[in-house]
DNA sequence: TAAATTCATCGTATATTTACGATGAACGAT
DNA sequence: ATCGTTCATCGTAAATATACGATGAATTTA
């Protein structure tokens, strides 16, 4: 973009569009929903089940560790990752809000 | 990005992306706020109190009018915005969802 | 009809995102 | 010590997003 203009509106409005910015690929939203399903969460099991290469799905997983919904834990030469419940409830509960206060017009 | 890999994921998957997308902007979770909680939703209304050229603030509606969430009614030289409810529900329904499906880990 | 208002779209500049191969760091196994 | 595995990061290319001024279409007003 030109000029990020992102200072000009509250922090909570931009931390909720940061969340649903790391929202806003498939690839993540899959990933989310594997670290639930999966009992393994390797990398390369994601990347055995996704049609991306191993740096993208790094990139998606470093973009998902940005936000805060998911963390990693090295175990050897592997990484697991897991969601961040703690972080997830705090995002459903703003997002919660934010569709309860908007749609009555 | 260089060939876009979206058509491997569910059309769910990807349409919730696309929803997230939508909200993934500050500017455009405070036009969603802002037609809730304006009597007048005039294009006018919403540049005087963003700090936005008129024309990325168009640029905004269109985003949120092309994934649904808001709908524009032309009357006379103005054209007035107005969210769409039924689309509303059903992206918090949808979001729902995902929250309850994810974070078990 | 002419002028003013309202808004979308075009053209453009810059930033960010997405994707990949290549490389390198860290670790376990041989 | 060397090798293979695992994963992050670098470099890069192409696509998208963000922002703005300028222009144009539609409509109302004078």
């Amino acid at each position: 973009m030109a000029v990020s203009k992102k200072d000009e509106f509250t922090s909570e409005e931009v931390w909720l569009a940061d969340v649903a910015k790391s929202l806003s690929h498939p690839a993540r939203i899959k990933i989310l929903k594997m670290l639930t399903e999966m009992n393994s969460c390797m990398v390369g099991s994601l990347v055995d089940k996704l049609p991306l290469a191993q740096a993208t799905v790094s990139q998606h997983l470093k973009e998902l560790k940005r936000v805060g919904l998911i963390e990693g834990e090295i175990d050897g030469p592997k990484v697991c990752y897991c969601v961040n419940n703690k972080e997830l409830a705090k995002a459903k509960s703003a997002l919660d809000k934010l569709f309860n206060k908007i749609g009555c017009c």
